[in-house]
DNA sequence: ACAAATAGTGCAACTTGGTTGCAAGTGAAA
DNA sequence: TTTCACTTGCAACCAAGTTGCACTATTTGT
């Protein structure tokens, strides 16, 4: 089974008709190992190749199905990601934001990882009253390709 | 002393030149128990009486000197918040960022707090060769006003 | 108190990232 | 193979934030 029947495959599973786009799409995320940009994306695609608005459309799909999140970086643009099955996604009920990212300092790409946030407790005086649902971790640094 | 000759004297803290703006624009933020948008502040500013860009700039001004900071939403917006004395604020090398961010899901409010980040680690085998150097905690949930 | 130097303000134009409307094209079920 | 809902591409649009520039206000030194 070649690559593009496993998308096909995934695309179906989502509820999403298969179309050269949602494959090409697809298969630049999947090959990535940190949440891509609209611009990045689009870059892989061959900018001349896709629509602008196609592929924002495309992503925003992806993110409405569950099959990818959207990532708001430091700078106010989204980053897009798979949701990997190593990884809790959003049909896990209990965990669906069990999920850390990972910001690197240098080259500023942004990992996903998954991480057990019920270790992590905040309750000083001051959150008197708040009611906690879900925690949403960022962690900052180098990763391993910046050294 | 007055909350003018207060928030002049804050402003001179921080080697800022003292003007009407200015003074306005802190007033509004530390009056506001949550961190604020442009539109918020200048809503309450009374939208004629200061211009857009000038309010831009007044709080990009606040984030440079280190007397506010900024939180970026989910739907790709900045608000603004002060350092509050209460706060870990970028005085404290240490703990830099140590500060975590409560977003109700209800009002969409975003609070700020202080928070020991040293208490939550995130080792697991795939965040082998990653270096970590600060800790960022976004909660979720509903805030008191919110019930 | 006054003037010069420096920094802040307001307006118009611009940029960036993303969305909407609509006509034409395509995938998949029957 | 036909049908119909869904997808695509293009142009126009939008919202948040920035830049350039002439003008004005705050400081500082006298
Ligand atoms: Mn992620
Ligand atoms: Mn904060
Ligand atoms: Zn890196
Ligand atoms: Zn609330």
């Amino acid at each position: 089974m070649n690559s593009d029947d496993y998308h096909s495959e995934l695309l179906r599973a989502y509820n999403l008709k298969v179309t050269r786009i949602r494959l090409q799409t697809l298969d630049v995320l999947m090959r990535s190992r940190t949440a891509m940009s609209h611009a990045q994306i689009s870059q892989k695609l061959g900018p001349k190749d896709v629509d602008k608005v196609t592929l924002y459309r495309t992503l925003n799909t992806f993110v409405d199905k569950g099959l990818a999140h959207r990532v708001a970086t430091e700078d106010r643009n989204w980053l897009y990601a798979i949701y990997r099955n190593d990884q809790a996604h959003s049909h896990d009920q209990e965990h669906e934001h069990d999920h850390a990212h990972f910001v690197c300092d240098s080259c500023e790409k942004i990992y996903c990882f998954p991480v057990d946030s019920s270790a992590l407790t905040v309750n000083n005086e001051s959150m008197m009253g708040f009611e906690i649902k879900e925690k949403e971790i960022r962690l900052h640094g180098r990763c391993p390709v910046c050294h």
